[in-house]
DNA sequence: TGGTAAACGAGACGGTACGTCACGTCTTCGC
DNA sequence: GCGAAGACGTGACGTACCGTCTCGTTTACCA
């Protein structure tokens, strides 16, 4: 019998948080702005959500940024290599830097939360890179000793990194990162 | 004429941000807190710094971990070994783990700053492993082709993004990097 | 829609106010202490009154002593000395000293709003006097052309002048005051 | 062997104690800006005078205004309406009215002190008013049982009265003064 | 079709920390 | 030893948000 719970206020909140998120980066956003900005009483975003980090991993997860697919040719090397530069020049739009940068200041503020989100988040990429480097490892273009999830942590572990320095990869810098990891893992 | 800056106040401070943020983590360290932890006034502390990042950031300088010497053997694939490995398990002390993610609450927050800290606390680290590739391109032992930069900067990486996950690399996963990264490099 | 106001808490910072500057005098009060006493917080304070002094205005006009009466028999001289007697030993009430005082420093320090309060608090006095003065007038007791506010002022600024000084005017000082203003204004 | 206190250090401070009174209150007077503003340093200030209140004596003492002379004529009435007159428009200068200002300010904060300088600004002018009442009363112009520091007081009273308010007496409110105060004391 | 109960906006509340200001004390150095 | 310069510990200032708590008001369901 009682009202439901209003959507509308809901979308309002994930996204005055992207907004603010992107203009002004996660530490400054505070619950009363978020409120104000979105147009919902505090006591609504309380009674939703436990935390300023809940609900950033929400609209995380909500508006994910549809990241780039792996591409399935015969050329390995050229697949992870147009891959992880559709990756790096993603992250070269001020955006979505940002959103990489709240995503790592709230995993440095609340590991559990950050260790979820990054699963959620980062899975589907892995998934992908695993997968087509298993597909490699069935034609004989990859050993068959090699870790695969290793090889995709080392992807995700530099874009990381890299974002969080705000400095992201040139094309020389892919290349560098591909080529070697390429090398380590290729047959022969 | 007047009186000097205070070396035993300024002691007190970096002393107590470091004991601050080891036991609850950097965004939970207050400026009042620090003040009566260090027992200094407040004022004090805002008359030399300019920000709660900017005293974290002097007090990593100057207490900056030794990190593990880069051995020097014939045997590059070991010493790299070794190295990583000693790295990863100082990882597994909690306190270097929340100095780690102090480091990067800290970039994520203020990127300049977090750019000039992570550079003078990592070129210590790259000087090491470019230093050491470079002999071994003398030897023989790395292609002259490879951007040894770049494999410093993948360890550094994968040691960030472990400590910011809170996961640290155990033996199989260092193994397994050194690994790709040995055979992305090595000669033939 | 909001919550309405607490009434609560707006007399525990009168009440703090009152008390505070009975005990250690206008100027030693401060907002801080007044919170803590009062059980409420600074902003609280801040959201309701504009100043320190705004809010003994509010504490002097709410909880105004009571004057005493001016008298109206048909002895003029003796009614006025009965009723400025008992103001001036009012004035022997450590409480009463006090709060003359408090009055006087806000005045000093904000002379638009002391204005104003010294209008709401004297002018039922001044009233008393005028009023009584005119039935004297309309007796024939006390000559037509004298300017009875005038009259007023001179006793209540006596007795301002006297709780400046913390010298509360003796019995003899009473009668010589009224017997010099009623020779002053008596007809003949 | 010692230097000598320094006279030029001295003055500094009372001129700009003069200067900070008259064009911002004596509330809003600091020690710090007082030491700036006569270009001394606040441990001089701190050395020789053991409050603000303490200051401001010094400098009123020093720089007292010169009171207007009580004239001696046949016309007593005439005497003391040209008087008052002089001294309540001397009021009208707002740089006077601030000075009397500070002296209430400072009597309402520190008793004692108040006190002391009171009766140090305010005995000549009684000094004044009494000697020439005696002289009156020796003429037979004003009755032998006058207590005539009474009247003396109730001048100073509607003066400071009127400072406190800052509401400078007119020609009309003079002029009534005095003549209920001359019909009070009048001989006949 | 009207009652009812939860969700809503608004915003007051007790708090904590912020960054600034002035206090009064102290230490240093030059005269 | 006086005086300038200014660092120090102290503590109040006024502000910003925190998370909690009423307030009416609105709105979907159920009787």
């Amino acid at each position: 019998m009682p009202r439901p719970r209003s959507e509308k206020a809901r979308q309002s909140v994930m996204a005055a948080m992207r907004a603010a998120v992107m203009s002004d980066g996660y530490e400054s956003v505070t619950i009363e702005g978020l409120a104000a900005e979105a147009g919902v009483s505090k006591q609504t975003i309380y009674r939703w959500w436990s935390s300023k980090a809940a609900i950033l991993g929400e609209a995380l997860l909500e508006g994910s940024l549809p990241s780039p697919e792996l591409p399935v040719s015969e050329d390995l090397a050229e697949d992870l290599r147009a891959w992880f530069s559709a990756m790096s020049s993603q992250a070269e739009h001020l955006a979505s830097v940002e959103v990489a940068r709240a995503l790592i200041a709230v995993t440095a503020t609340d590991a559990a939360l950050g260790l979820a989100l990054n699963k959620r988040l980062a899975d589907p990429i892995i998934e992908q890179v695993v997968s087509r480097l298993r597909t490699a490892q069935d034609a004989g273009d990859v050993r068959r000793d090699v870790d695969v999830a290793v090889v995709a942590d080392q992807f995700i572990a530099m874009s990381s990194y890299a974002a969080l320095l705000g400095r992201p990869l040139d094309e020389a810098r892919v290349d560098a990162v591909v080529e070697v990891l390429m090398r380590g893992i290729g047959a022969r």
